[in-house]
RNA sequence: GCCUCUGUAGCUCAGUCGGUAGAGCAGAGGACUGAAAAUCCUCGUGUCGAUGGUUCGAUUCCGUCCGGAGGCA
């Protein structure tokens, strides 16, 4: 009896940990493709800030969903999910072994546990004046009206969690069907994958640290600032601007900090999002755990990894 | 050498009119379904510099010593 369903090799971990060679290295044993799982390399022009891979980091692997976008447009899980699905099934039809290699949690977990999402859409003008009712109001208004035709994710929200708040509040308005509803649906397609998560972690968490440290460092010495300078100068950034690197610098660029604090606080922030990322993963009890500092170099941890998709083919 | 100030959580400091202490930052843990590199929640025991004394009891008062800062010579 043929398994019908897609093998999906995915790496995963917190920033700096090494998953961009990894999974190249994967690829090339394998004959896979890659399928970046990041919010921010999506976005064209983003190259340094990001960590996105240099042709030669690629060593001739395709990378697909990075440098695409203009760092103007919006993005949302959603996007992502859709593309990666189509991305993965012409991976297939290639006969090569599709990987999905990337830092962020949600868009990682929307693909491999198949979330459906619905044609909801956003509605600017919506937001706009549920924020403005939040500032007149209260946060805790908004959550005492959502409370009323939505109790269970209103239960879940903090009043100080003012955007969770307002779109389900928008959820609800715009297909008069709740939040709570609709995620209840969207797990009610089964996945079309057999996956292998790898994800890679450190023992000791100081020694992830230097790594980031030493890389925002290295950004810095690479044209970090001109490439931020550039991306800043872009009107309308939504989903890029929230990237770490340009909105520290901007600071400094306008006079409120020198250039020495502001890179303590890129290499903070960087450090603070790994912590966000690890919390995410270690939830996901399917993730297979490779320590970096239990190996002597990427050679042997690769060797370690490829073992765990051997199963997949 | 003398005088003054100072030594409390990883850091910056508050405080106890004597009953063993608390903020901010840092850090840790957690949540997460359309901006997720975002957004949000929770968490503070530390020889109160050391040592003697007074006291039922000292981080708090007194003495001495050791660090640090400033002033006068």
């Amino acid at each position: 009896m043929a398994d019908e369903k897609i093998p999906l090799a995915v790496v995963l971990g917190p920033t700096a940990s090494g998953k961009t060679a990894l999974a190249v290295d994967l690829a090339l044993r394998f004959g896979g493709e890659i399928v970046s799982a990041d919010s921010m390399q999506i976005y064209k022009g983003m190259n340094i800030a990001t960590a996105k891979p240099t042709p030669a980091e690629m060593r001739g692997v395709p990378h697909h969903l990075m440098d695409f976008l203009d760092p103007s447009e919006g993005f949302s899980v959603a996007d992502y999910a859709a593309l990666a699905h189509q991305t993965i099934r012409e991976i297939r039809s290639r006969q090569r072994l599709p990987i999905l290699a990337g830092g962020t949690g949600l868009y990682i977990d929307a693909v491999v546990n198949n979330i459906s999402f619905a044609e909801i859409k956003t509605d600017p003008r919506l937001r706009e004046e549920l924020m403005q009712l939040a500032q007149q109001k209260g946060a805790v208004y908004l959550l005492n009206e959502l409370k009323g035709f939505d109790p269970d994710t209103a239960a879940k929200l903090h009043p100080n969690n003012l955007p969770r708040i307002i779109r389900a509040i928008e959820v609800y308005r715009l297909t008069g069907v709740t939040m709570a509803e609709h995620q209840r649906r969207s797990k009610m397609n089964p996945t079309p994958y057999r996956s292998v998560l790898i994800g890679l972690g450190f023992r000791d968490r100081q020694k992830l640290y230097e790594r980031i440290d030493a890389r925002v460092d290295r950004m810095l010495e690479n044209g970090l600032l001109e490439e931020a300078r550039t991306v800043l100068q872009k009107k309308g950034l939504k989903t890029a601007a929230q990237a770490i690197g340009y909105k520290e610098l901007k600071r400094y660029f306008d006079g409120e900090e020198s250039l020495a604090e502001a890179a303590e606080k890129i290499r903070q922030e960087s450090r603070r999002y790994a912590k966000r990322q690890l919390t995410w993963f270690r939830k996901n009890t399917s993730v297979s755990w490779l320590y970096v500092d239990d190996y002597q170099n990427m050679e042997e941890l690769a060797e370690n990894a490829a073992e765990k998709l051997k199963n997949l083919l």
